[in-house]
DNA sequence: GTCGTCTTTGAAAGCGTTTTCAGAAAACGT
DNA sequence: ACGTTTTCTGAAAACGCTTTCAAAGACGAC
C-alpha cells in the first residue's frame, strides 16, 4: 500500500507537510503544495481511513441499526439516512436487529466497536433500560421510539394519530362496520394506532366491544389470514383497516379471492405508505409515515451543530393518502 | 474511551498479555488470564476496532455498492450479503451508486479509502475499463455484470435464458400476440433479456418484426405507460411479457384500468421474483432471479480460502416460477 | 549443581496518520 | 543593520492495538 511517506520522500518533503497539504490545516508555501499534489497524483495515493481514524478520534461513520434490509419501509430509511450522510460526508454502515434481542445487542456492539461517530437505532426487541445501557453515552438518534429520558435523541411517529386519522377517514366515507387487523406482537406502534383506531370510532359511539378485531404475524400472509377469519365471523363488515400496508395487501388478497369488486363493495386502508402502496390493486389509500424524511432529519441532528439546528418536532404527524381503495360506503351495496 | 493499558494496570500485567488474552495468539498462565478477563468486565472494555484494524491490515469490513436501498431487488441482495457476512464476523458497510457514473467513483472510492477488505459491487454506469481500474488489485466480487476479464469475481445471471423462458412459458400456455415492455436504457440485462424472448419467439416461427415492443424507463410509471402505448396499438395482444416484476406491475395497473379479467382475458409475466409479485394482483408469475442467492455467494467468494471453496457455476440460472397472472390462452375469450 | 529446553512475560517497534513544538528562514519596522 | 514578528517546516509524540524479540523462570536430564 502506498502511504504517506512515499508520497514526502517523492515530493521531497517532510511527512507533516504532506499531511498539511492533505488536511489544509496549515498554509504551506506553493512551490511545496504543488510538488505534494503532483506526487500525490502520480502515486495514485488514497489516504488511509482507518489511520486517519485513529488519530483524529474520529471514524466519519455513521452506524445504522435497522430490522431488515428487506423491508421497503427499513429500505426508504436506509436511503434517506444514506442521501443526507453522503451530504455530510459521512458513510454509513449498516447492520441488520431482525427484531430480535440477542442480534440487536451484538449488531449494536459491533457498531460500538467499530467507533462510528454515532448510531441512527431501530431497535424493537431491546428494553429501554437494556437499549440506554449499551449506547452508553455515545451519540445516538433513536427512531419510531419514544424514550423519555433521552427524548432529545428520539423521533418518533404518532401512531395514535395515524389511527385516528385512518378510522375518521373511513367513517367520513360513510362506513361505520370497520374491522381491524393487527400484529399478534404485543409492540407499542400497535398499540397507539389501535387506540387511535378505537377513539375515533368511540366518537362515533362505537365502543370496543363492537370493533371486530384479529390479529396475526405483521405480514402479508398474516394480513390475509387475519382477514379471513374476519370476513368469515363478520359478515356485515364494510371496510377493514389495517396496522401497516404490508397487512393490507394481503387482506386484499383474501378479498379478492372472494371476488369482491374493490373499493366499490368492500374499502381497505393501511398505514405506512411503502413503495409497496402504489402497486397493490387498487392501489391503497393509506397513512403516511414520512420514514425517509425521518432518516434524514436523524442525520441532520447528529451532524448539525445543536445550535444552527433550527429545533422542529421530534414527533411526526401523519399525512392521509387517498388513492384508490376507500370508497364512499352505500348501504345496500352488498 | 477505556483502553487496553486501563486493562493492564487494572489486571496489574503489562498491555502485551491483555492483547494475547485479547486474540488468544498465545498461551498465558491461568492465572493473569483470569485477572485480565475480570479486568475488562469490571470495566466493560470494548477493543478499539480501528486500531485493530491500523495494525492487523484488514478492517473486518465489506463494503458494498448497490444502485438504491429502497429497491426491493436490492434489499434482497443486500440481505443476503449481510447474513453471509454476520456468519463470517464481517460488517457490512454499505452505499448507493444511484446508477450514476460520478456517483458510482465516489462510492466505490469511499469504500476503498475506508479500507473494505473486499469490495461487492453492483455498477451499472461504470465501464468495464473505468471500473478495472478503481478497484485496482482489491479484492471485489462483481455482482450482475460478466467482465471477461475478472470472470473469476463475477457473479452473473443469465438473462437471455430467463428471457427464453418466459416466451417459451407463455408460448406453451398457447400466447402467441405476445408484446414485450422494456426498458429504453440500453443497458446488457435489456438486451439479453429481450434477445432471450425472441429467440424463443423465432423458435415458434415469430419474427422480431411481429413483435410488438415498447420502451420506457425501468419503473412501475413506466411499465404503466408502455403497456398503455402496447395496448392501444396492438388490440390483438394476449399477453405481456416485461423487463421486470416492477415494470409489470405497473402493466398490471394499465390492464386493470382497462377492466380486464386477469389472468382469464390477459396474461402477464415479470422477471426477477423481487418482493412485490407476490403483493400484486393477481400475484405475478415471473421469472425467478435469485439474488439473495448471489449476495451470500459473493460474500464465500471472499471469506472462503480458495482452496475450500467448491467451485460452482459463475452464471446464475432462472427458474420459473408460476403464480397466477398468466394462464392458458382460449382463443375467443376475447 | 549445571546445562539445555520450554513456557511465560514485558519492552519496544510498528501500523499510517495528525498535531504539537520548536527551530529556521523570511519579512518587517525602526 | 538589528531586533521582532511572522511564516513555514521537520522531528517527534501520540492514537490503541499486535507482534517480534529477548530475557527470565521453571523444569527435567545428566
Amino acid at each position: 500500500m502506498i502511504t504517506i511517506k512515499d508520497v514526502a520522500e517523492r515530493a521531497q518533503v517532510s511527512i507533516s507537510t504532506v499531511s498539511r497539504v492533505l488536511t489544509g490545516s496549515t498554509r504551506v508555501a506553493d512551490v511545496k503544495s504543488e510538488a505534494v499534489r503532483k506526487a500525490m497524483a502520480e502515486l495514485n495515493y488514497q489516504p488511509n481511513a482507518v489511520a486517519r481514524a485513529l488519530v483524529g478520534q474520529r471514524t466519519g461513520m455513521l452506524g445504522l441499526m435497522v430490522n431488515s434490509f428487506a423491508d421497503p419501509f427499513f429500505g426508504a430509511l436506509m436511503s434517506g439516512v444514506e442521501q443526507e450522510a453522503r451530504l455530510h460526508g459521512m458513510q454509513v454502515i449498516a447492520t441488520e436487529g431482525h427484531h430480535d434481542g440477542e442480534r440487536e445487542r451484538d449488531a449494536l456492539c459491533s457498531l460500538l466497536a467499530r467507533r462510528c461517530d454515532a448510531l441512527i437505532i431501530h431497535a424493537l426487541s431491546l428494553s429501554d433500560t437494556e437499549l440506554l445501557e449499551l449506547i452508553g453515552d455515545n451519540t445516538v438518534v433513536v427512531v419510531n421510539r419514544h424514550i423519555p429520558v433521552i427524548e432529545d435523541r428520539c423521533l418518533w411517529f404518532n401512531n395514535f394519530q395515524a389511527g385516528y386519522m385512518a378510522a375518521r377517514h373511513l367513517l367520513e366515507c360513510g362506513h361505520s362496520q370497520i374491522g381491524w387487523i393487527g400484529r399478534n406482537e404485543d409492540i407499542p406502534d400497535n398499540r397507539d394506532r389501535l387506540a387511535g383506531f378505537t377513539a375515533a370510532m368511540a366518537e362515533h359511539g362505537l365502543m370496543l366491544d363492537d370493533i371486530a378485531v384479529e390479529l396475526a404475524p405483521g405480514t402479508a400472509a398474516g394480513g390475509y389470514q387475519a382477514a379471513c377469519r374476519l370476513l368469515s365471523k363478520h359478515p356485515k363488515l364494510s371496510a377493514i383497516q389495517a396496522y401497516n400496508d404490508v397487512m393490507a395487501g394481503g387482506c386484499l388478497r383474501a378479498l379478492h379471492e372472494r371476488n369482491l369488486r374493490l373499493p366499490e363493495e368492500f374499502s381497505v386502508m393501511g398505514i405506512d405508505d411503502v413503495y409497496l402502496s402504489e402497486y397493490l390493486y387498487p392501489q391503497l389509500t393509506t397513512i403516511r409515515y414520512p420514514i425517509e424524511t425521518i432518516g434524514q432529519r436523524a442525520v441532520q441532528m447528529i451532524c448539525t451543530p445543536c445550535d444552527q439546528l433550527r429545533s422542529s418536532e421530534s414527533c411526526f404527524q401523519p399525512t392521509l393518502i387517498e388513492r384508490v381503495s376507500v370508497s364512499q360506503f352505500s348501504p345496500g351495496t352488498r
